[in-house]
DNA sequence: GCGGCGCCGATATAGTATATCGTCGCCGGA
DNA sequence: TCCGGCGACGATATACTATATCGGCGCCGC
């Protein structure tokens, strides 16, 4: 369960079902919780899994309004209808929020809490979590040290992902 | 220089002393660089200085215009004025971003360029500096191991302090 | 002197997030 | 059946964070 490579899309990646595995996740773990994801949680779901680079909530906004705009008249969504879903969402760890970037992503791991540390690449703006034992530990060991009681971490490494470094590949 | 214990602020701590000790070492740094740390970058400093809780532009703003009223009828000042102090107070390593909050809190380091890394204690607010070689080693590792170029590191560890742990201390 | 530059004032606006209140529908208990 | 509670959502307003842009002023070097 740990250690594993982070996993920038790779070249092949079908994105398609990358995103619909991630639903079925999703709808698996509510079932459990009996936590209900209701129309607008799904939809705000599906937007954030488009892709792997982090969105804005307003950027997931326009494209709720926007696909309402292209089914038929329904009214515009208000911001508090997006954060509300965003706020379900963190709750039951189906997507993530990327503090350097105010935005939010698809959460990637099907397992249990995990803490959100990410690779975050500068150029094609995908971002890709963390699954490394030894970070945790480095983390948990410098708390003991300082006599700090650890609750939670933030990890948001920026650079080029190994696609993107050395400027080799267009996008 | 490395793997120093962090400095929440001890029971003793002289905070005038420990102020003034950063701006001389702003000053120093920006008499090196020629760089000019004009009155409104000095007091954003000074400000930022108070206390070792991290302090959002706009509280920041509110005690510039504070200053002004209590001292004479200096017009306010407007958002850029802080933002562009705090600019350059980040680009000359003298502050730093504590990205989970939005906001701003100086930098203890005399020495040069360093990542910035936080314990952040939810009780009494504080944030400190955390110099631990292991935690750099950790991360480059991570990122050599998944072939990330790693370019600039955020860590924000959340938690309690030493003296708000247990929640023995008042305040 | 005058041209360039850094710094700042001033205004406007963009971008991110939350507070509050009302309504509706569902479900369980009296 | 009716009622009460609760969760979800609509709607409006507002708060909070940050930047774009333009113009003026003072300093310095030529």
């Amino acid at each position: 369960m740990s250690d594993s490579l982070p996993v920038f899309p790779e070249p092949g990646h079908d994105h398609d079902a990358c995103a619909a595995a991630a639903l079925a996740r999703a709808e698996a773990r509510c079932a459990e919780r009996g936590a209900r994801l209701t129309p607008i949680r799904r939809q705000v779901l599906e937007i954030v899994w488009e892709s792997h680079a982090p969105l804005g909530a307003y950027d997931i906004l326009a494209r709720v309004n926007a696909a309402a705009r292209r089914t038929g008249g329904a009214r515009e969504k208000a911001p508090p209808a997006v954060y509300r879903a965003l706020k379900f969402l963190l709750d039951h760890g189906l997507v993530h929020r990327v503090e350097s970037e105010n935005a939010y992503v698809g959460c990637g791991a099907s397992g249990g809490p995990h803490a959100a540390w990410f690779f975050i690449c500068e150029r094609c703006k995908n971002a890709a979590e963390i699954d490394d034992g030894r970070i945790g530990g480095a983390l948990r060991e410098s708390a003991r040290r300082a006599g700090f009681a650890l609750e939670s971490s933030i990890v948001e490494l920026r650079g080029r992902c190994p696609r993107c470094r050395d400027g080799r590949i267009r996008a």
